[in-house]
DNA sequence: AAATAGAATTAGAATTATTCTAAAATATCT
DNA sequence: AGATATTTTAGAATAATTCTAATTCTATTT
């Protein structure tokens, strides 16, 4: 199977039963295939939202489990922008994220090629980063 | 007057009534000596509980309005870790937060002398960056 | 296929950081 | 001082998220 981030915009039903350990349920696949679809980075709310039109019984509070479960098995990454609600990014790449403050929009940002952590940063020596997040905040165009 | 930063635990007495164009009340000027004097990002309800020594009849509604205008006269920096409570960072350098995962302590990392946002970000082309938040999470030591 | 056991889903309550509201207090200006 | 604006305050409200406990589903074993 392809790479879920490669793929456009899987139905659920195309997702597979299982993945990094995690059994996909019904549930957990629509969750994940909403998110696969429009690669906007919802909110949880949003995600519930979208999630009803195939699956209109399906609660608030599953999303946030299958949110939590695909995030626990690096299926899906959290996006935090101060104190906003979280988003969900289905982009596993190492990259950060740029919110246009015109728009509200949030747009992925890659590092240059080859570019580590150490030869931007001062850290601590014998620090062992196990997780990162930058987040911009700016505007387009001028 | 020393920059703010470089002060070690100026006592509210000692701070001035304005600043950045912000009068400092005597509760702003609390809240502000709280933040200057021990430097460990405290929280909201952190500076509540410190300012209360010295002030006891303070109320956390009024942390919050202090810390909020400290903060957008750019005299205090708001610090955000994922969906944790905020903290507070008298420390206007350019600079990052590492939170070592041990004794969750958060500790201010630095760039490198001289780096620029565009030398390991591949911005969109005129994209003017309003405000920047780099958070690392992991362990010191092995 | 029925029985069982474990896991996932659900509705709704609970939690928690933060913001809001409206009144009281304080400061500033004339 | 009196008028006006700003700040503080207590407590209520909000909103995102987590928890609880009951139910439903799934997979496995008989």
């Amino acid at each position: 199977m392809l790479p879920l981030a490669s793929q456009r915009s899987p139905k659920p039903e195309d997702l597979p039963s299982e993945l990094s350990g995690l059994r996909l349920t019904k549930q957990r696949r629509e969750v994940l295939a909403v998110i696969l679809q429009e690669r906007d980075h919802p909110t949880a709310n949003d995600v519930y939202l979208r999630s009803q039109n195939r699956m209109p019984s399906i609660s608030l509070a599953t999303v946030y489990n299958c949110l939590e479960a695909l995030v626990s098995h690096g299926i899906v990454r959290q996006v935090n922008f101060e104190r906003e609600p979280s988003r969900y990014c289905p982009n596993l790449a190492d990259h950060c994220h740029f919110q246009d403050q015109n728009t509200g929009k949030i747009h992925d940002v890659f590092f240059k090629e080859g570019v580590k952590l150490e030869d931007f940063l001062d850290l601590p020596q014998g620090t062992e980063i196990s997780h990162l997040e930058i987040s911009l905040k700016g505007n387009i165009g001028h």
